[in-house]
DNA sequence: CAAATAAGCAACCTAATGGTTGCGTATTAG
DNA sequence: CTAATACGCAACCATTAGGTTGCTTATTTG
């Protein structure tokens, strides 16, 4: 029990960060940052469909998914990427997918024996 | 340019697999799929904080992301994960933590030399 | 100092989301 | 055949989410 109660409150960590990263712009975002580094509202905003405020509000969903971080340098704020948590949520759906294969493929051998 | 544009294109398939999952009720699904094996809605259900109408809906949801399969017998439907997208999103997660971290040390690096 | 730049705050709007309830329809079981 | 089961459909509701515009505040720069 000790074992699925903790899985369980991994998941429930996991689903923010999920929806921090459903979002097309917010996606962008990380992906722009992953290529350009650390980069502050301005640059994040450049060549993008939407307003410097939209990207703001963005920022800070995933700031609070702990997907990003901040620091103020001057008149600016800096952003960059914060890997702890994606990793955690990739390595998550890597063991998910591996344990239902491993499971189905348990499954079919049982049933092909049946058979 | 053309690297570009094909990475571009993951992420615009990426993002709704995100959403999929960014939902607690959604992740629970997942979850219980995956331990329980392939399951019918009203299994999905049970113990579960929500009505069988809004499992459904989630499982309709997770089938639009491609995370989830269905197969109709008799008179019950059998739900199964679908696991390609599921190690994808992964996967992407895993290389974006990754390039990010090797290109914040090259940039560290550089910054030390400078000083 | 004045002008330009980077950012924050707040109000507002629309559409999507997650959820419910109620009812209809196959399919299986007794 | 009748009852129970598993599901689908549709309407409806409240909240949230993504986005915009307008204004204020700090910091540079010329």
């Amino acid at each position: 029990m000790a074992r699925s109660q903790a899985a369980a409150a991994r998941l429930a960590q996991a689903a923010p960060v999920f929806a921090a990263l459903g979002d097309p712009s917010r996606l962008r975002i990380v992906a722009r940052l992953c290529e350009g580094g650390p980069l502050n509202i301005v640059r994040l905003t450049e060549g993008g469909a939407v307003s410097r405020q939209a990207v703001s509000k963005h920022l800070r969903a995933l700031e609070q998914a702990g997907l990003v971080r901040s620091s103020r340098a001057g008149r600016e704020r800096i952003w960059e990427l914060e890997t702890h948590r994606l990793a955690e949520a990739g390595r998550w759906l890597s063991v998910i997918s591996a344990q239902w294969d491993q499971a189905l493929g348990r499954l079919k051998a049982f049933v092909e024996r049946q058979a």
